[in-house]
DNA sequence: TTTATATAGTTAATATGTTAAGTTCTTTAG
DNA sequence: CTAAAGAACTTAACATATTAACTATATAAA
């Protein structure tokens, strides 16, 4: 490969990071999805009710972090899944900033209702794509995330 | 790893692989985004640039495929990226339906201006993560796009 | 203690993501 | 040739992404 072409390299869209990780994570989602639409969650909303599964009672900030989630998207969502009585959200007793979430009983349920489904479609992924590709993206990918940039 | 355990694996946000490329794609963009932005350009904005600077003249469907873009929100982007000139769009000779795309030598120009910075942050990753890593990692990330889901 | 600064969330404004419906032009079936 | 089906793009409606400004609380400095 001679200089020029290296220079160019990654305006290639096919050799762009960003661009191959949108690709691969659209291609996941689109079986994700419907799933997910079927039960009335979008992705942004799915991902928080895991969150809350997976640690329980966390402060928004926190389940931001761990959803991806923008703080500013985050609270718009809450709003939602609390009129819609998934989650609950109260005021921290030693931080009146801060604001605690957790499950209700009912988003306990359609976490438990939805798991098995997404589990199916993730094992399908797993099962053709190979368990050990899989661990080792993963583990490229968390390494990427780490990158402090420049 | 006992049953429980596998049955669970994929919910723990940490190894859901549309989390992690979501976390990952997130550290890049954060260098990426200020760059684009003391440009005037949003990364969907740029990536339209990018792909028609790579491939010349195309039409919108392959413009949205290319850019990982929907349709609906390509038409907007276009729409703003036509009356800022930085490129032009008409109607195909030969079907009525169809929109073809080019950039504009403003649009060019851009291009051009913008390339070089984005390649100095590029250049970085690849050399704090591994050129050798990042070529796996784009593989891999290839063959997930790949998947037709189930 | 009072002021200054920092932190956690929310609100606002603009742009994009997502699904559905609508338009226009093409192609195909009959 | 004509109506039906399909394709490419646009518009609409609602949800999220992004950045900035704002509110309330907490902590640090003077």
């Amino acid at each position: 490969m001679n200089e020029q072409e290296n220079k160019l390299k990654h305006t290639e869209t096919s050799k762009s990071l960003p661009i191959a990780m949108l690709r691969a994570r659209e291609a996941i989602m689109l079986s994700f999805r419907p799933v997910l639409a079927k039960h009335g969650f979008t992705e942004q909303q799915w991902r928080v009710l895991r969150v809350l599964g997976e640690k329980g009672p966390s402060d928004a900030g926190q389940v931001a972090f761990d959803a991806c989630i923008l703080a500013p998207s985050l609270s718009r969502i809450l709003g939602k899944l609390e009129k819609d009585k998934y989650i609950s959200r109260f005021i921290d007793a030693n931080d009146g900033r801060r604001i605690n979430l957790s499950l209700t009983t009912l988003g306990e349920e359609v976490l438990e209702k939805i798991v098995p489904e997404t589990g199916i479609i993730y094992n399908s992924l797993q099962k053709s794509y190979g368990e050990e590709k899989l661990r080792v993206l993963l583990e490229l990918l968390g390494e990427i995330s780490q990158w402090k940039g420049r």
